[in-house]
DNA sequence: CCCCTCCTGACAGGGTATGGCAGCAGTCTC
DNA sequence: GAGACTGCTGCCATACCCTGTCAGGAGGGG
């Protein structure tokens, strides 16, 4: 019965999982894929042969779960939930930490404190067992300080995205020249300490990277996109694709 | 095993209930019922023997959930198994999807899936259905592909941690010369890319940072920690802010 | 039209879940 | 302090269910 250590993604490890454990964990991976999910994978994932899962999937729609197979397509997980779901586990309150430490280190000031309001709410409600393993956890993001230097823009800039107004942005380019445009973030990017706005630029009539340590002015409008951000994003996705085959995650 | 029908009360109905079905069925009593219940009326409820209730608690508890048993008392379930409705600002939503983004996209395997499961916990723990708010984010961190060489060790080392036994590692110094030792991880650093695992070095007796891409080998023992987890971080952090001023969080 | 996928049925084998019993150790009541 | 109640564990034989494999049907997508 030992499957290959290789095929395992991470979950399917241990041999000795027994079918509850096995269905529990078969509604966290629904939850966590967002398109259909085939039963081939889940059933990988599981260590598990297809059959057995088709039987699993079977009894966690008669205990209520909202699951639709469909042929062709895969599962999928409809919102409503039958069960609430589990506690989180060690490994996801750790990741939980590490991500929320990793985002306070970053420079978006509100951001920062939200990662750390939002770890407060998580602790409130966990049991005090988990508190304790929230302010132990031995799992830390090492920032070099000194890049601190605080870019409001980017609060500005995730307000605005998520109420799609338009963005006034003083930027200066490479040689220190500013101008002027209102543009319409689409994207925000953290590469490598660096942050960059992707967005429409209303100026040049296309998609274009805005670097926040050249940002030398920001003010919020109340112009409305002219495009759903949806829409654009999906556009630059697309572009992104083309241009640089093999980046689609 | 046609249980009579008299003494059912209403959940033993029909005969065709298998482990799992009854093991959902004595949650829910469990979280219905707030005094002590005594194992011979769940028994009686599911329909079968006290014996098997007995051992069906013991997986439940198995699976985490957090039941009481106490002598001459009966059962009870303390909160805490499942997860409790959650409610975030935009702000910290995007806070925790954009940490827990950076954490899958790091080589610690189950600590990538953790996040990804947490995210979607989140979603559907909330009373709105997140799921698409958490899609919609576009905030992003980058990271250049390519590095993902998997470090199986992290997972290791965080159980360890979290459980307090020994590790014993194969590890190539700069040279390439390898070393056998067992030793305590206290901290796990992530710094640019690569990650450090922090630990008392039994072999040295003392403090050793052991890059997980110079780790050759990595076991699990069941050697618990000579010292207590919490009072070797307590030390550490000492020697390190002795040895680097202003270091401090 | 073909492929992918869900879904069901049958079957055999092996693991395991189950019940009964006996005993120990706590808690509560009187 | 005694006795009743209750959680918990070990042992054991048997029945059962869970699982993988194989085969086939139905329906969606390209």
């Amino acid at each position: 019965m030992l499957q290959s250590v290789v095929t395992a993604g991470y979950a399917a490890i241990v041999a000795g999982m027994d079918k509850t454990e096995r269905l529990f964990a078969v509604m966290d991976a629904l939850r966590r894929h967002r398109r259909p999910v085939t039963a081939a994978v889940l059933a990988e994932e599981q260590g598990v042969s297809v059959r057995t899962l088709y039987r699993d999937v079977q009894t966690l729609i008669g205990l209520g779960a909202p699951i639709d197979g469909e042929a062709g397509v895969g599962y999928v997980l409809r919102p409503g939930f039958f069960l609430p779901p589990l506690m989180f586990s060690a490994d996801e309150l750790e990741a939980l930490v590490l991500g929320a430490r990793w985002v306070q280190s970053q420079p978006d000031a509100g951001l920062s404190t939200a990662a750390g309001n939002a770890l407060g709410k998580i602790a409130t409600a966990s049991p005090d067992d988990l508190k304790d393993r929230i302010a132990d956890t031995g799992i830390w993001p090492v920032m070099m300080r000194g890049d601190l230097d605080p870019a409001p823009v980017l609060g500005l800039a995730r307000d605005l995205m998520r109420r799609e107004r338009a963005l006034r942005l003083g930027y200066a380019d490479e040689k220190g020249e500013r101008t002027d445009r209102e543009v319409w973030p689409v994207q925000i990017a953290y590469y490598e300490g660096k942050q960059i706005i992707v967005a429409w630029c209303c100026l040049r009539g296309g998609f274009r990277n805005f670097r926040t340590d050249r940002v030398v002015a920001a003010e919020a409008t109340d112009q409305p996109y002219g495009r759903r951000r949806s829409d654009l994003s999906r556009e630059w996705r697309a572009l992104m694709a083309e241009k640089y085959p093999g980046w689609g995650r």
